[in-house]
Order: structure tokens, then sequence, then C-alpha cells
DNA sequence: CGGCAATTTGACTATCCTCAACAGGGGTGG
DNA sequence: CCACCCCTGTTGAGGATAGTCAAATTGCCG
């Protein structure tokens, strides 16, 4: 039997489009890894040799300049693809942010099986025009957005990606939510082009007119979702 | 005889994924299309209706926030792809900066078509692979660079697009290179995330400075591409 | 209870934005 | 053919936002 029966992230990862024989195939070229929180996957610059589909955990895709600022070009969810299929070299790192867990595949090896198995490059084509998508919205905010605006879409997204599509309730409750940030406040600087200062200061404003609460460092509490949405811009 | 055997970018677009045959049928199915500088194809947040490639001219793909702001989110080219096929609604509008010729396809059959042609889906995928790297890029640029080192780099990606790859020279000869631009200050300002005034001091800079010349509000000529580079962070 | 790293807060500064006036040059009409 | 006009771009002065540097605080872990 194939560990993808039992893989948590079967019938929403690209592997979604295969059928069981096919499953297996794949499953026979990848393996299970595990990272621990602050490991790094694949490294800027190197040529790609490694894809994967991230079961558990949050990473990040990150690049620098050469005198060490860092910009966050991406954060990838459980059921999401991670690498750079078809040649070239990976122009982004990746990073786990949590203790995570990938099923990895040499690329040269999912590259031959993914150009045998349209439905497979179907799919990965579709989730990779819905990943630009995403990155030319983000595009928006570097761009022209102030720090407010900023950190307070950076919390509205992540209200929207941590909670999966579907998950139980259809209808969103209107109280409270909570969120347990995968990120350290220098990290969500670094995906909103800001400084870890100016990041804190936000928040510290964001908590005193009473938007968010913020019961330890690494939780938010959206008390007023609508305050939230229109400090987004 | 089809009028893509005159294409100018035949060899280039997707479509050299296709044999004769199939060229065929995918000519009969889409149709050409002049724009003038200034018009658009794709308005933001419409559904997506059409997709094209572009045989002639420099479009842009920009997104904006309710109260006016401005961000350019891709430069498109000759020979480069634009539209979203498989559904959803376009996230950003297209609109052509200079005159420009088009090949558009009704997004419903150019979907059909692709999904019978795994090649041509193979090809949008690496296609697509490549300019979400270079969208990644781009967000070092807006989050983490300053004016003078977005400009610097927005002219020196700007001479290596203008520049069809393999065009003539392999080798790039060492003197001065000069640039028609496609974009208005404002324009530029907007593929930067700066205002206009900011935009046109640094180029005010670069000419003091012996880096570039500005024979017209059109046209850059770089006189010392070492320098550029050095200035692009 | 101490030690250490992450975060917050404070004071000051720099970069870039805003508002305003001016200049240039391409096209039109006299 | 020249003068004028309008749009685009440039220049200038002043201000605001976010960055920098430094110190204080928190809270986590042994």
């Amino acid at each position: 039997m194939s560990s993808c029966d039992l893989c948590v992230v079967r019938n929403r990862a690209i592997c979604s489009a295969l059928d069981g024989s096919e499953i297996e195939a794949l499953n026979a070229i990848g393996r299970r890894r595990n990272l621990k929180a602050g490991e790094s996957l694949i490294w800027e610059g190197e040529d790609s040799v490694l894809v994967a589909n991230v079961i558990e955990g949050v990473l990040k895709l990150s690049t620098g300049t050469e005198d060490g600022r860092e910009q966050i070009v991406g954060v990838v969810y459980p059921s999401e693809f991670i690498g750079r299929p078809f040649g070239g070299t990976s122009g982004h790192g990746v990073t786990a942010l949590t203790d995570a867990r990938v099923c990895v595949f040499a690329r040269r090896d999912f590259d031959a099986f993914a150009r045998e198995h349209p439905k497979l490059e179907h799919k990965l084509l579709e989730r990779t025009l819905g990943e630009l998508d995403r990155t030319r919205r983000w595009m928006l905010l570097l761009g022209r957005k102030s720090a407010s605006e900023k950190l307070a879409s950076f919390l509205l997204e992540l209200s929207e990606r941590m909670t999966p599509v579907g998950c139980e309730t259809d209808f969103e409750e209107p109280g409270p939510k909570r969120l347990e940030l995968p990120f350290s406040r220098q990290q969500i600087a670094d995906v909103l082009g800001l400084t870890i200062e100016t990041v804190s200061r936000q928040f510290t404003r964001l908590k005193a007119e009473g938007v968010i609460d913020l019961p330890s460092r690494r939780e938010v509490v959206i008390l007023d979702p609508d305050a939230l949405t229109a400090e987004a811009g």
C-alpha cells in the first residue's frame, strides 16, 4: 500500500490529478522528509535539484541582496507545491518557518514523470497561474501601500490562508478570530518590506485602537475584522 | 495557408510547441487585433474572457487601489503570452504602452484547445514558471531597494528585455547602448513604486554623474553599464 | 532566579512624498 | 513658417513616513 493513501493532503495537493496506479508510480520516486523550523530545503541561486509537496507546516520563499537585505517572496502552506521544475536555477531559498513535513522528489525524476502525465502538468499549471496572480497582487502592497495598510493586509491574508477552505463551517462566524503566527516580527517585516521596529509599532497601534489583541508574541486575535479591512486600503 | 506562417513570433511564442496542422487549428480559433497606445485589452476585475499572444509592441499589466494608486505588475513584450486561462477573474488590467498587434483567442476556446494539446500546456507552464520567477525577483526591488537602486535595476532589465536573445550578435559590444523607452515617467514610477518626481530626480542625477544620457524624454543612452550595475544593488 | 534573545519603545534622521511653480517641446492653427 | 498652447517632465521647498541607532522590557528556558 502506498503511503499516499494516508496522506492528509492527498486530495488537495497536485496529486489529486492522478488515479491510484499513477499515485503509486509517483510515490515510488518520492520520499518523505521532516524539517525543523529554520531548516532550509533549497538555497537561493543553486541549481534546481528538488521539488516537493508540503504536507504539514509553513515554509517561506526568500531572496536577498548582497548586503544582507532580505525579502520574503512567498509563503507556502500544506498541500502547496515547492520548487522549480523544468530547469534553471532556483531564484529564492526555501526555509521552514515551523516544523514541517514535505514529500520531496528529485527534480529530474519529477520532470520526466510530469511530462508523461498531462493531467499532473495541467494541475501544476493551474497552481502556478494562481500563485502568479497572488504574487502580483502582493506587488501592489509592496509598491504602493503604507506601513499600516501593509500590516492590516498581512493579517487579513494570513487569516484567510491559515483556514483551509471548506473546513467544517461554510459561513464565517463573526466573533473574534485567533491566529497562531508562524512568523517572527523580523519575518513579518521581510514579507512586508518594512523594518522590525515599524512592524512592532503598527502592532502596538492596532492593539491600542482595539482592532486586535496580542495574547502572546506568536498570537493575534482579530477583534474587529471590519476595521482591519478598512485599514488594509 | 495559415497567417501563422508569416508570423514574426511564430518560433518564439508558445505556438512553437505545435506542428503545422495543430497551428492551423489554433489559428482557426484566433484572430489578429491591433491596439493603439493606451488602449486596453483586458480590465482589472472582469471575468477572464480573452487570452492572447503579443506579436508586436509592449503592454503593461497593472492593478490599483480604490483611491487611485496604481502599480504596474508586469510588462509584456513580443512573443509573450497575455491573459488568465482556466477560469477566474483577471486580477490586473492589460493596456498597450505602444501601438501593438496581438493574436487573441476567446478564453473558452483556448482552454479547450490547450487541454487537448499537452505540448502547448507544457510550453505555457514553462512560461508561467519563468514569469513567476521574474515577478518574485521584482518583489525584492519593490520591498527592499532605494529609489536609485530601483531606477538602475529598471534600466538594466529594460536593456536586456528590449534586445531579443540571439539577435545577430551573440556577444555584447561594450559601447553605449541606446534604449527607446516604451514608458512615460509616470509609468516608470508605477513600475517602481515611486512618484514621478522621484523618478525624474534620479534620471537627472544619473545623467549628471555621466552614467546615462537623455537625448529626449523617450530615449536613454547607457554610457556606463558597469556603474549602472553597481547602482542597482 | 538569572541569562539571553526577541520585541518594544524612544529619540533622531533620511528618504521619499506632497504641493507648487517652472520649463521644454511637439503639434496645431493662424 | 512661426507663434502659441498644452501636456509632460523638471526643479524646488517643506513635510511626513518609515528607517536608524540605542536603550529598556518582556518572556522564554534552563
